[in-house]
RNA sequence: GGCGCCGUGGCCGAGUGGCUGAGGCACGGGUCUGCAAAACCCGUUACACCGGUUCGAUUCCGGUCGGCGCCUCCA
């Protein structure tokens, strides 16, 4: 497959540097608050691509950190009375249970900041050492900005253009305003861990580059993030990393596209958030991950109330899809069907002329989704090829001339597909009728075979007014919760 | 100002040096249907602008305009 190294700004072709493991690292988040979509992003991006190398055959480690100590966690709980240990056991434990709704499972490792405070110290010893860092005198370290040849790689800075801007901020003692921070001394009343320049907290870039390399070794495969990352985040993990092992730190960069909404980044600073567990309260899971992999993960997406439903519309096609290849089957062991369609069970043994046909063209489909998740995760692309498989998929079972275990094979030729992309939940159809729901649905029948459709019709607006809504099938009819 | 990304039909969104211009949504017309829903078929004649390279450019190169991101905490 190709992927994109925002380092070298042109897709290469990427094999794991370990034959068949893969080994990647995402920036998770800084836990002082709840998570917004725009943060949702790169989680869910990891998950896709760590199925998508799964698929391929290859064995997969993701790390994604978990940052739970910082000048926000500290302030937030300054302004609230409360350890900054507190805060960030409370908005860590929101943020695993927030994306664990969304049923993509979770990364490897999730490595907290602060129970690898001997690492960072280590990390930062080295950097010393080599001439990468400087004590100064009031207990903080820097990094040497100017030591690092390559600094300004990835984000494509030169060093005294970025000078320009560069700010100071009161209380800091750098030798260069360019310098960050690696180790912060510890101010009274703040957290502090024992380190052999007294006591203190790390910066924020060291954990990211001290975890990468204790959980996925030295030159791993991939390093990904939000673009607003590169930096100077990452520019800072390359030149800590690097500084200290004198090697590549990372094969490949990759960086997602922001989320905005108005044309703006979605971000706390704006004040336009749309918190993750909001979302979800509005949306289900997999409306949300369709609307992320719906576009290519590096180009910017427009958050809007019609996207979001659009992306509803989809999940409901992808939905209906499987439901009619569940009937078609007879395997929709949660859903009803009283009036069993006989037809299409004798239409069911053996092989049918419509067979060849249709398989022909989940082939096809199944060909295109893997060429465009091969260049560079083309999600977008991607589905596409999974709404083509669809629509053959309808048109041949409304034909009904293709065999139930071709029917099956399509149904799981395209289960795989939106496996990959996160959207399994749409394969599953797992939702309970309530029976006094069915009884409804079945007076509702009596009543149309009598020709009595005044009362169909109520009994119909009744069911759709408790939450669920009957459709016809040939041969009688189903129950299926409504949309949204 | 510096660096980077991008500009596709009513909307969203893939993609490509020429061949039948993915796919979804919306809209219109059909088939099916008591109605509706679902589904299938057909239609709505796109590649910001100006040059250049080429037999041929939406696709490559240069410029213009416009949008976004980073340069400060930020996924």
């Amino acid at each position: 497959m190709r992927l994109y190294d925002s380092l070298t700004q042109k897709k290469r072709e990427f094999v794991p540097r370990d034959r068949d493991h893969v080994t990647m690292y995402f920036c998770g988040p800084t836990v002082y608050n709840y998570i917004h979509l725009g943060n949702a992003r790169p989680y869910v991006m990891s998950m896709v691509a760590k199925r998508y190398f799964e698929s391929l055959g290859w064995r997969v480690t993701l790390a994604e950190n978990i940052t739970d100590i910082d000048d926000r966690i500290i302030n937030k709980a300054q302004a609230e009375g409360r350890t900054a240990q507190e805060v960030a056991q409370e908005f860590a434990a929101a943020y695993i249970e927030d994306t664990d709704k969304l049923g993509l499972g979770r990364p490897d490792v999730e490595p907290y900041a602060t129970e690898h405070i001997p690492e960072i110290i280590d990390l930062v010893q080295r950097l010393i050492q080599n001439g990468h860092a400087y004590v100064a005198a009031n207990g903080d370290v820097y990094y040497d900005v100017a030591s690092f040849r390559d600094y300004g790689k990835l984000s494509k800075q030169r060093i005294d253009e970025m000078r320009h801007g560069a700010r100071i901020t009161p209380g800091e003692d750098k030798a260069d305003p360019l310098d960050f921070a690696l180790w912060k001394a510890a101010k009274p009343g703040e957290p502090a861990w024992d380190s052999p320049w007294g006591p203190g907290r790390p910066g924020w870039h060291i954990e990211c580059s001290a975890m990468g390399l204790k959980y996925l070794g030295e030159g791993f495969d991939i390093h990904g993030g939000g673009r607003d990352l590169i930096f100077p985040h990452h520019e800072n993990e390359i030149a800590q990393s690097e500084g200290a092992l004198r090697t590549d730190f990372v094969r490949f960069w990759v960086h997602n596209g922001m989320l905005n909404i108005k044309d703006e980044k979605m971000s706390k600073s704006v004040g336009n958030i749309f918190l993750l567990r909001e979302a979800l309260k509005q949306y289900p899971p997999e409306v949300l991950i369709c609307f992320f992999v719906g576009s290519h993960y590096r180009s910017p997406i427009e958050f809007s109330a019609e996207s979001l439903a659009e992306a509803g519309q989809q999940v409901e096609r992808l939905r209906n899809v499987f439901r009619a290849l569940a009937d078609y089957t007879g395997s929709a062991s949660d859903e009803v069907e009283p009036g069993a369609p006989e037809a299409m069970r004798s239409a069911a043994a053996g092989s049918a002329p419509g067979d060849e046909g249709l398989m022909r063209g989940v082939e096809a489909a199944r060909q295109g989704f893997a060429e465009a998740m091969a260049d560079d995760l083309n999600t977008g692309g991607a589905l596409g090829d999974v709404f083509t498989a669809a629509r053959e998929i309808n048109a041949a079972l409304g034909r009904r001339d293709v065999s139930v275990a071709t029917a099956a094979e399509a149904r799981d030729a395209l289960t795989t597909m939106v496996y990959v992309l996160g959207l399994d939940a749409v394969a599953r159809t797992g939702v309970e009728v309530p029976p006094e729901i069915l009884q409804l649905a079945a007076d509702r029948q009596r009543a149309r075979e009598e020709r009595n459709y005044a009362e169909a019709d109520r009994l119909r607006d009744e069911i759709a007014a408790r939450g669920y809504e009957v459709r016809d099938v040939p041969g009688g009819f189903k129950v299926v919760p409504r949309q949204g």
